[in-house]
DNA sequence: TTGACAAATCGATAAATATCTATATAATTA
DNA sequence: TAATTATATAGATATTTATCGATTTGTCAA
């Protein structure tokens, strides 16, 4: 688990680009190699560990090595905890909780 | 309230910028002539305009006139509504809700 | 109706970013 | 070790975007 501060900032912008949405479809609920992730984008290679890397950084997935690959899988925690964390900064007034 | 459905990439597009989420928080919980925002931002009147103009188009703020003043204030529930939906996109197994 | 004030739009510019090809690095296999 | 496969990085280019000064539009008051 990530504990530190969210940066709204960096968080919405990793949000913010067509590409990285699909590719956070794709590997939010498995791990996806890069190439896997290439295969099912219409984008090319360099451009999909571009994107990765922002994702990367910004705490919203996690990268692991299998041999020769690179599985990637979606933080929904980190991810789950943002949202929240935007909206306690911008909706004090309707406020808003992870489930359990 | 707005019941469109909510794009999260020109949502997050529309958070994705410092300014733009000074003035957020800025009229957050209350309504701002564009002159105010001015005076509490750093940037000049036709940046706060633009900014302005980018969140108008996402829903998340809204405008009234006053006389001679356009008063702006965030739309609390859109963007709630917005960050659930994100989470509920892309954050399946972490379910979050508008907590009443 | 003219003058003053408030906000929006226009047009230009600079910075950020998304994309690609080419190449480098890393890991496995023959 | 050499070849192959997978991913990352470098460098170039085009698009997007943030910003500003100048101007226009809208509203009110004298």
């Amino acid at each position: 688990m990530n504990t530190s501060n969210i940066d709204t900032v960096e968080f919405a912008k990793a949000l913010s680009d067509d590409t990285r949405q699909k590719i956070m479809m794709l590997c939010c609920c498995q791990e996806l190699s890069v190439n896997d992730i290439v295969a099912a984008s219409d984008v090319a290679q360099p451009t999909v560990s571009h994107h990765l890397k922002i994702l990367r950084n910004a705490g919203l997935v996690s990268a692991k090595r299998r041999g020769k690959q690179v599985l990637y899988t979606l933080n929904q925690e980190r991810l789950a905890t943002a949202c929240c964390q935007v909206a306690k900064n911008f909706a004090p007034e309707y406020p808003i909780e992870l489930t359990e």
